[in-house]
DNA sequence: AGACCGATGTTGACAGTGGACACATTCGGC
DNA sequence: GCCGAATGTGTCCACTGTCAACATCGGTCT
């Protein structure tokens, strides 16, 4: 046969490996079965991964990176413009597609924040769209437009940030799960029309 | 030996399996691991639970339960009275045990979330004191002291969880986990007062 | 060209897990 | 005292992560 050398098998380890979180979740990632779909051997994977944990750790790098681009995507469908209705458009259309996110990819959701990197090593090696920074521009947005004080910045983006995020988890594996769509999505939008109340 | 039966072993490994879950997390839960601590055989424990889900369901509630506990006695501590600085005082007290419990055990905490009972099922079976309603009870103080409208009291009831339970999760497991102890604890008082600031 | 070596992939083994089954022991009610 | 039900044991299987030894390929040096 003329494929023992795979090609790229890393990056086809982790490509099965996203599938496998997206269909599973983190816990239906196991390095056999991703071998297996990758249509190799059950330790070829330790050429490319120091063990199972460096794999998931780059699942989860794509997962933080999928909901990287989605933000960027939504952001960019709110609104343009520099004015305060721009800016609070942007900030909404953030936390609804983070939360749709959470909604849409569950199980990538999980992954990416189950078994993201620890910030503390030395290469932070952020993804490309950090949802993170994307957060903070935006919150940036409300500052430059006034809506909000240059040092209430912080504390803001913290806000935002726990609000949507407990939201998510409350409600994908926490005491809310099983609250009906429609009625989730009704509670977002209060949600975050107190969100905006907090702000002025 | 006397003790072939063991007496009420279910109690018993409930017991050892919070145990393992506050120094272990959800992962450290073993149905072996736990049976082996109890000083009986691996399979013994299928005589009171299903698998291992129903045992860790039940580990959940005891977490949750030492959860409402503790808010409890932190709402209690909080100074008594029924004005308005009272009842905010009271949310305030019930924010900080919340992320305080996340923090000082991690792993019961997790579990607590991890597997809690799905909400939907037949029997919803609460703890004694529930935290989800213990934090409807605070956030009722603050409309009867007219700090919040009747009709934002549910949205209301949401955000303060949200908060505080995003807060936990995302430095516990998410990407803020790192954040040295006393940078995360000023960020709560601000991000505390931006709640407050919220309800106003 | 031909030998060589590092990177990559394979096979086999081991310990640990959850789970299913048949069997053993003990307790409570008659 | 006896019998059935409850409870605990032993054995087995499939699966997982990880380690060690071996096989194979691509490129480099002579």
């Amino acid at each position: 046969m003329s494929t023992y050398h795979h090609g790229n098998l890393r990056a086809s380890l982790i490509d099965t490996g996203v599938e496998l979180a997206r269909s599973e979740g983190p816990g239906g990632v196991s390095l056999r079965e991703v071998a297996r779909r990758a249509g190799v051997s059950h330790n070829a994977a330790y050429r490319h991964f120091a063990d199972k944990d460096a794999l998931l750790t780059e699942v989860a790098r794509v997962g933080m990176q999928r909901l990287g681009e989605a933000m960027v995507e939504a952001v960019e469908a709110a609104r343009p413009g520099a004015g305060a209705t721009t800016a609070l458009a942007r900030l909404r259309a953030t936390g609804k597609v983070y939360v749709g996110f959470a909604f849409a990819e569950p199980g990538l959701f999980r992954t990416a924040f189950a078994s993201c990197p620890d910030p503390t090593d030395t290469s932070p090696a952020l993804t490309d769209p950090d949802p993170f920074a994307l957060l903070v521009e935006t919150v940036d947005g409300l500052v430059a437009a006034g809506l909000v004080e240059e040092d209430r910045r912080d504390a803001m983006v913290l806000m935002c940030w726990t609000t949507v995020h407990g939201y998510a988890t409350l409600h994908l594996d926490g005491p809310l799960r099983g609250v009906p769509g429609d009625e989730r999505d009704a509670a977002l939008e209060r949600l975050l029309d107190e969100v905006e109340h907090a702000l002025t």
